[in-house]
DNA sequence: GCAAACTTGAA
DNA sequence: TCAAGTTTG
């Protein structure tokens, strides 16, 4: 620990590091914060807010996990005996300004693998060590570097599942490092923004009044999630997470996203279980796990996936729905029970179950004919675990223009896809409440129901609840048809 | 160059 | 049963 000190005590004395935070908004397993405790030397730790990242700022679901998790984070450093600094703007130049106001000499940071930030973190790196500082990244948002897995031929993985025995080959990922114990603050703490000026809270106080029932963000609460889904979701894992009402999930999302908890932190908490919990749960947690890896692999190798179709040909597809059509999907107002539950849980939640989430945006792409991309910024609008490559590569996977090579017939029925995961109509009451009184033969297919018994459940089609925005047959003829002449246009 | 394999389905 | 087409080893 005395060693770097020594060898810099010529030059710079203690000249401080200055410790750039990112989406990995934690203490434990955080090598860039790691490395700038053993420095020795006082550290400052910066966030900044950045004027525009590849597809514009945070939506506005994220931006409320975003204010508590830094409220949180600086009260962590707090107990290590530090602060955290908010800046607003051009991160170069603020790290630029931070410099002068504190002589640092050094600055880490974590990486990051978004393609504007990965760029931005190029150029600011060669402009800090042309003007003699030094700047060191570290890994630790991902179990493996995305870049470095290839297949036998030397080209990117397309495919998940050669994708996950080649990740499984690489051996166990490393071990989390431990949180300092203390990460001195240098004696003049430079000057933070405020924390409530950068209004990250919506504006309309009602829309995120469930969040915080729902979500703790920051680390601990995190740790507490994980801690939690290990106990008592993991040994049923498989059947809990394809069943909403049960919602056997970890909830780890969120926390991922904005990185208040390691990848590896969350793989390791899996292991030395396999007395308790069926190792076939375990394997089905760590794939999904590994899926958040393969679509940054798959980001690093198509920067533009949020944008645009990975198989090109899908830009000749003929996107139909108006706004009107849109709007609906957005509310909660489809006529579909299944695709209104989600898309009211995704606003008053600001997530969605994992299944859920493949049905509404199946019916959006497919049923509506709408372009993924349209779903996909309501989606980062909305949730509080968007991720740039999570939410590109999925949307492209249920659009069948993405990476892998999917029957382009496979439309989900939202009805069938109901019954078959919510049969009792659990999950749907719970969401739309104006449908609850019908009994569970109905739940999925209100429109169906003879006029007896939706006056006995209280409900007038078009009145208390919408009539089906689509004919699902019809909608699916549509669908093929418009997915079979980009096919055939090759 | 060939065979096997491919997250999540519907009728 | 249907019905694609590419990726990977």
């Amino acid at each position: 620990m005395n060693k770097n000190r020594n060898d810099r005590s010529t030059s710079s004395g203690s000249a401080p590091t200055i410790l750039w935070l990112r989406k990995d908004l934690r203490l434990g397993d955080h090598h860039a914060l790691k490395a700038a405790a053993d420095r020795g030397v006082p550290v400052v730790a910066l966030y900044i807010r950045e004027p525009g990242e590849d597809l514009g700022p945070l939506g506005p679901a994220q931006s409320w996990w975003l204010h508590h998790s830094l409220a949180r984070f600086d009260e962590d450093l707090q107990r290590l005996g530090n602060r955290l600094i908010l800046r607003s703007g051009e991160a170069g130049k603020v790290i630029e300004t931070l410099i002068a106001e504190t002589g640092a000499d050094t600055v880490y940071w974590n990486r990051r693998y978004d393609p504007a930030g990965s760029a931005a973190d190029t150029r600011i790196k060669a402009a800090l060590e042309k003007a003699g500082v030094a700047v060191q990244s570290f890994a630790g948002q991902l179990l493996h570097e995305p870049m470095r897995m290839k297949t036998k031929s030397g080209t990117p993985f397309r495919v998940y599942a050669p994708f996950w025995r080649a990740f499984e080959a690489q051996g166990e990922p490393d071990l989390p490092v431990d949180a300092p114990s203390t990460l001195p603050a240098p004696a003049h703490l430079p000057k933070s923004e405020s924390l409530d000026n950068w209004a990250l809270l919506p504006t309309q106080p009602d829309w995120a009044s469930e969040f915080s029932a729902i979500w703790t963000p920051g680390e601990a609460g995190a740790r507490d999630r994980l801690e939690r889904f290990v106990e008592e979701r993991l040994k049923d894992y498989r059947a809990g997470r394809e069943t909403p009402a049960r919602d056997g999930s970890s909830g780890l999302s969120p926390h991922l996203a904005m990185g208040e908890i390691s990848p590896a932190t969350v793989w390791h908490a899996t292991n030395g279980l396999s007395s308790r919990i069926k190792s076939d749960e375990i394997v089905a947690f760590r794939r999904e796990i590994v899926w958040r890896e393969y679509a940054y692999h798959l980001l690093v190798h198509h920067p533009d996936l949020p944008r645009v179709n990975i198989n090109r040909r899908f830009d000749r597809l003929d996107w139909q729905g108006d706004e009107d059509d849109f709007r609906r999907w957005c509310r909660g107002e489809t006529g579909f029970p299944i695709v209104d539950a989600g898309m009211r849980q995704l606003w008053r939640h600001g997530a969605m179950h994992n299944r859920v989430r493949m049905i509404a945006a199946s019916f959006l792409v497919k049923d509506l004919l709408i372009d993924w991309r349209r779903g996909e910024a309501w989606f980062r609008h909305t949730l509080v675990d968007a991720d740039p490559a999570n939410n590109g590569v999925n949307w492209q996977w249920v659009a069948g223009c993405g990476a892998d090579a999917a029957p382009f017939f496979r439309v989900f029925n939202p009805i069938l896809q109901g019954e078959k995961f919510d049969p009792k109509g659990i999950y749907v009451r719970r969401f739309v409440p104006e449908v609850a009184k019908l009994p569970d033969r109905y739940i999925h297919r209100p429109f169906e129901a003879p006029a007896s018994v939706l006056a006995e459940a209280c409900i007038t089609l078009g009145k208390t609840y919408p009539k089906p925005q689509v004919d699902h047959a019809k909608a699916r003829d549509r669908a093929l048809s418009a997915y079979r002449s980009v096919k055939d246009a090759a």
